[in-house]
DNA sequence: CCTAAATCTCTAAAGACTAGAGCTTCAGGA
DNA sequence: TCCTGAAGCTCTAGTCTTTAGAGATTTAGG
């Protein structure tokens, strides 16, 4: 029997956010105390480290979802949790793929600055002037965000 | 003179965002027809390309505000320019270094999927138990997400 | 029993948009 | 010149994943 504050502490999952879980249907509703306190069992800081876990390797909430309702039926078979990962690293491996292009080009961005003043800037100007660009970067800027 | 919505189109940012930008004063309120309807030029279209390059990049809209401002003073050193973005590289760097450490995670957790029951799956079991993790990922997964 | 720490609910903020309602204006054709 | 449909307008409210406070209540330890 943990409070929320063991629990947070424990799972390394800050208390409101435990309370957003539960909202959200993540986490189920615990057992109260008379004056209306969750009280949490072990069962519940394994189901909120998968979460947490889950959460840092990048895992939409929405695939937790399906992740956990895999779980709770072990007889399933395996194959869509598999997917959702596989899904996840192909996510995993775009955003790197992105992200050294713009790593390159801001690499050269930063070089070619020598401290001159903001109107002869290459950071400026190449910001102003798409023609610079060295990579396409497209307009898919959602994927730089995105959690999912 | 474009329409909100060619200049939409021209410059990859939706009619709404556009608003928003001029809401949030990264946009200059542009000349309104006798209708009320907003009219462009192409000076506007050059900001929001700026805009919308440097929000490719990764780059916050505070960031960006600054970069404006300085692009606005031609005379001013480059200097803060300089550090905006390289401030934005240490960051992407960070992120690319990040996302390495989950694609590896996530490429043992797949591989090892040999598609029997949930019961067994290595997803599963993997996200439930933090002692199989390979790295450690630790808890801080704002650095994910944000923008800056 | 008292008190300080922790918990409760509720509201609101963050960032960067996005969507819809309900109305008005514009451009092209008959 | 009128009509019509697309595109524009404002305003409100919602998204998503938390996080932070206000003000009230409960708990555990001494």
């Amino acid at each position: 029997m943990m409070t929320i504050g063991k629990l947070s502490i424990t799972a390394g999952v800050k208390v409101p956010t435990i309370r957003y879980y539960e909202e959200i249907g993540l986490m189920p509703e615990p057992e109260r105390t008379e004056g209306n306190q969750r009280r949490y069992i072990r069962a519940h800081l394994e189901r909120l480290n998968f979460i947490r876990h889950a959460r840092d390797l990048g895992f939409s909430v929405e695939a937790i979802r399906d992740l956990l309702s895999l779980q709770a039926t072990p007889d399933a078979p395996c194959h869509d949790a598999d997917r959702i990962a596989a899904d996840n690293l192909a996510d995993v491996r775009a955003k790197i793929a992105r992200l050294k292009k713009l790593e390159a080009e801001l690499e050269h961005i930063v070089s070619e600055c020598a401290g001159g003043r903001a109107g002869e800037c290459n950071v400026l100007s190449t910001l102003a002037d798409h023609a610079l660009c060295m990579t396409d970067h497209g307009h898919a800027h959602n994927s730089l965000h995105d959690a999912s």
